[in-house]
DNA sequence: TGACGTAATTATGAATTCATAATTCAATTT
DNA sequence: AAATTGAATTATGAATTCATAATTACGTCA
């Protein structure tokens, strides 16, 4: 056999719908208490409503949307309420991510991480938000990795799919990004040393201080 | 109208058979590594095919069973690697429990987890097992309510479904027993002065030891 | 004009059907 | 006797169908 072999996948239709539909959330095509077409989707992606409806059923336990007992399923709110329940089990889990990535982490992942807080300083300097939030996102991604913990990162990530859109719209001061760089900073130092208590606490912080930016936003807001 | 209003409940098929199954996991019925027998859970419950499938789709998520596309579910082993995995983000849910049970739990809410703990205390006067340990699972589920943060509670008891039944059927040694009655005194400490830091570190290392109890067992078997 | 009640429409929950993939098992070959 | 092939069986994924619940639209009456 010439080539490596490869796992053949060849996922069923609703863990792809499950995927498209939180596109269709998190970039804001379906608004947060709006009404799951059901039957728009269905055409739209051309499935009809079996794998439909398991994916909705997925995406209601990852609470990314609420099923009502036949009235449907609408997108879930991004509430106060909302955020105020999310971001302290983030900052639990993001805390814990940390402990675990200083007690497992590789020199290699540890170079890539420092490699990308560079780059990301870069654009720091520049105020390429955009780009900012991009590797700021694989930087937290990285260490989710290292902490070598599946549960944890499949954990976090629902919960992070449920306030990325949050988390992007809402603008920091200059203020609060500077803050958050210098966190940032804190982070790679303890990494360094492997402080897992340290890297913990630094990142409990950082979700502290990230909730606080969204909140002053969602106020803003209504 | 007389009697006060009730949520008219009327939880559709799917809903009651995630419940169901979780049961038949929980309890042994369905033991870990094996064969989810779809059809035959179809006649006995008496549904068909499409609310079942709905069911299961509901239970990979929450991970207590994995779905192989075009073969079928198969109920999640508790292997070590699942505990070592599990028990971490359990211990880091429970200690955000703790916390935020010292920033919102009432005086009645305290005095019920004192009256609970007093009851267990006695079971473990007598040594009745089984009784400790639904009472243990009281306070615990009762830290849960007061923490007031209903998605901490969902990813809990997601997880905890996940290892219940590893965790009753490991038993406690006699030192083991005392050193967890111990750390239950130091709970009911913290939490009457709402000592949010000292409970946190008490539920975590008392999941911890509980691991290690389950983690012996566990190799005792094989 | 507005509230109420009823009919029509639509959407949902669940069963059934159908196509296809995976497994089993017997027959054949080495 | 062991391994391999291929047909038969079984299970799964998805579409369709059906019954029922919810919503909307309409007409009636105050």
């Amino acid at each position: 056999m010439q080539h490596p072999l490869e796992t053949i996948s060849r996922p069923s239709l609703h863990t792809e719908l499950v995927e498209r539909i939180r596109l269709l959330i998190m970039d804001g095509d379906l608004p947060s208490g709006s009404k799951v077409p059901e039957k728009d989707l269905c055409a739209q992606f051309g499935v009809s409503r079996t794998p439909m409806r398991e994916a909705l059923k997925v995406l209601a336990v990852e609470g990314l949307i609420s099923l009502e007992p036949n009235r449907g399923a609408w997108v879930s709110k991004l509430t106060m309420e909302e955020l105020e329940q999310v971001f302290p089990v983030m900052g639990a889990l993001e805390a814990l991510s940390g402990e675990l990535a200083c007690e497992h982490i590789t020199q290699e992942q540890f170079e890539e991480i420092v490699s990308i807080h560079k780059e990301m300083l870069g654009y720091y300097k520049t105020r390429n938000l955009a780009e900012y939030f991009r590797t700021n996102q694989l930087i937290h991604a990285a260490i989710l990795v290292a902490a070598c913990n599946e549960t944890l990162s499949i954990q976090y990530r629902a919960l992070a799919s449920r306030v990325r859109r949050a988390r992007y719209v809402a603008n920091m001061s200059e203020e609060r990004w500077a803050q958050a760089v210098s966190e940032h900073e804190e982070m790679i130092e303890a990494l360094k040393i492997r402080d897992g208590k340290v890297l913990a606490e630094v990142l409990k912080r950082h979700m502290e201080n990230k909730f606080e930016t969204v909140r002053q936003w969602l106020l803003a807001q209504g």
